[in-house]
DNA sequence: GGTTGCGTTGACGTTGGCGGCAAGGTTTAG
DNA sequence: CTAAACCTTGCCGCCAACGTCAACGCAACC
């Protein structure tokens, strides 16, 4: 198939998979006037980027997976470099995670002093009793 | 004290000051020569734009917090637009904390299905009797 | 043979918080 | 007088994953 019909059909562009291209992702043979050619094969791979994509990788860890699908494996989970970067990945979000928490500690605390701030000068300006 | 001094003190660069002037977060007076001059309240308001900057604030988010400190008060937090803003990123960071829970899940599971395909393999290829 | 709709490459724009450099003016110490 | 150390404005670069446009070629239909 040609690129606007792998586009459509994975629900992206014709941009995209230039792009995924000139960075090593995907790889069509060429028609005689010079179209991209995919096969089947290439839809599973272009899903395969996209969903790792939308949960943060970036491309220079998604090949890897690519690699693995393209020697013929049902998932491009199981190779031992996909697993490093799923490992190492794994090991970021948990980082991640635990700054985003102490982030979310403090927030909620300087939110809640700033309230308290405001209600004690409400309180103030009517007066003790108001 | 001119922009060399108050880069210094404040632990960032003149470049970063002259950045924070064009977005309208400091406001220095200028000398006969042209150059800035800062008054000391305004290390006061750069430590305040750097702390929230490392907590993951954008410099139009941080832009009531500096206008707070200029109006009098003693915490950028009390006004009535920072603390809108620090509700908004507090959910923010709530959401984007379940997003990454839930890419974390995600990547476990792969993870030990990976792992568990590998050895399955390992298995298969050594004889059932490993 | 003209229009329409594919495809191609190449190059610039986007977002944010700066770093770094150029080309000059100012001030200060020796 | 000169060199060093400050300051000024202005502009390009960076990172990532594309969007968008330009200018063109190819294919198919009427």
């Amino acid at each position: 198939m040609r690129i606007g019909e792998l586009a459509e059909r994975a629900g992206t562009s014709a941009r995209t998979l230039r792009y995924y291209e000139a960075h090593g992702l995907v790889r069509p043979r060429r028609s005689a006037n010079g179209y991209r050619i995919y096969d089947e094969a290439e839809l599973r791979v272009v899903h395969e980027i996209r969903s790792l994509l939308a949960i943060g990788f970036g491309l220079d860890d998604i090949r890897p997976f690519v690699a693995c699908l393209r020697a013929g494996h049902d998932s491009g989970d199981v190779c031992p470099d996909s697993v490093a970067v799923l490992r190492r990945k794994l090991a970021e979000v948990d980082d991640y995670l635990d700054r985003l928490g102490s982030v979310r500690r403090r927030l909620h605390d300087q939110l809640a002093r700033a309230i308290a701030q405001r209600e004690e000068t409400c309180l103030r300006t009517r007066g003790p009793a108001g």
